[in-house]
DNA sequence: TAAGATTGTGGGTAGTTGTGGGTAATTTCC
DNA sequence: GGAAATTACCCACAACTACCCACAATCTTA
């Protein structure tokens, strides 16, 4: 059963191979449209982890990052920071995509890794620095979730 | 996978040869659309980099150039400055342009340089000064830097 | 329950890519 | 005009990547 397109739910415990590749999970592939034609683009998670969207999600962040003058030294370094880290992915006959060794390092993976559904894309975590940042979100202010409560219904 | 045309991502290291020559990626040379004809135009980064221009992101640049009266001063300084660096350069059969002494001095290049994909252009730098100029940057004001990524979801 | 299809994981191979250097053509300068 | 320096073009090789095949475990279906 596919939900929404490009919608990515729930928890998955998958491997990294020798060569850098991760399965992506049949149930995402599957909800991935077809014109992401089988490819998403990966990028440093604001949190130690690996991001992955799909591909047609990404044009619409780059062609924001387009509209920014490189006039201004902010806009530089927003457009620096966010595309430096990225690149595109299309998955293989076996449904991997491959890693950059660069993210592998950055998000800190080894063999075992956590494949995390994010609604709109997802994250790739080593399964112990999940753990430990869940255990210091715990401390999460509670007038924050209130905060959260006016722009989400549960 | 190619993304969108005369689009760049990612970020590579590679090295500058004896003959001032950089490859260009791979993942750029296909991105790169028929009509620019293998050319890219080389300029001075308003950061300490060389800026690299597809040829008909470049003829853009140019016309908006064009329309900025020199009545005024500012206008003529920042035409000068941008015109007066920047020079075409067409790749060879091994995917190389040839930078001139003058940008390898200002970037101050040696045999190690970092490519970044800057989405409309890309940037060469040495990779001791990116990382210092990471650092000043850090104290850009989150506030509007916060302002920014309003308008963009990542 | 059993057979078939699908999914996750490992590894081999051929083609591509990055890098160094050589030679011929072109330009520059005296 | 000719010598020196520079530039453009070509070849070669090592490292890497993308593609392919194989197999075991799981899920689906009759």
């Amino acid at each position: 059963m596919t939900l929404t397109n490009n919608t990515f739910i729930g928890e998955y415990a998958y491997s990294l191979d020798s060569k850098g590749r991760v399965n992506i999970p049949a149930k995402f592939r599957q909800s991935l449209s077809d014109d992401n034609e089988g490819t998403f683009v990966i990028a440093r998670g604001m949190d130690a982890c690996v991001w992955i969207y799909p591909l047609i999600q990404w044009k619409d962040i780059e062609s924001n990052l387009r509209n920014l003058s490189s006039l201004s030294k902010i806009n530089r370094t927003f457009v620096r920071n966010t595309a430096r880290y990225a690149s595109p992915s299309t998955y293989d006959k076996q449904g991997r995509i491959t890693l950059t060794p660069s993210l592998i390092d950055y998000a800190g993976l080894d063999k075992d890794v956590l494949i995390v559904g994010m609604v709109n894309k997802i994250e790739i975590w080593n399964p112990t620095r999940l753990d430990e940042t869940d255990k210091q979100n715990l401390e999460i202010d509670p007038a924050s979730y209130d905060e959260l409560a006016k722009n989400i219904i549960i």
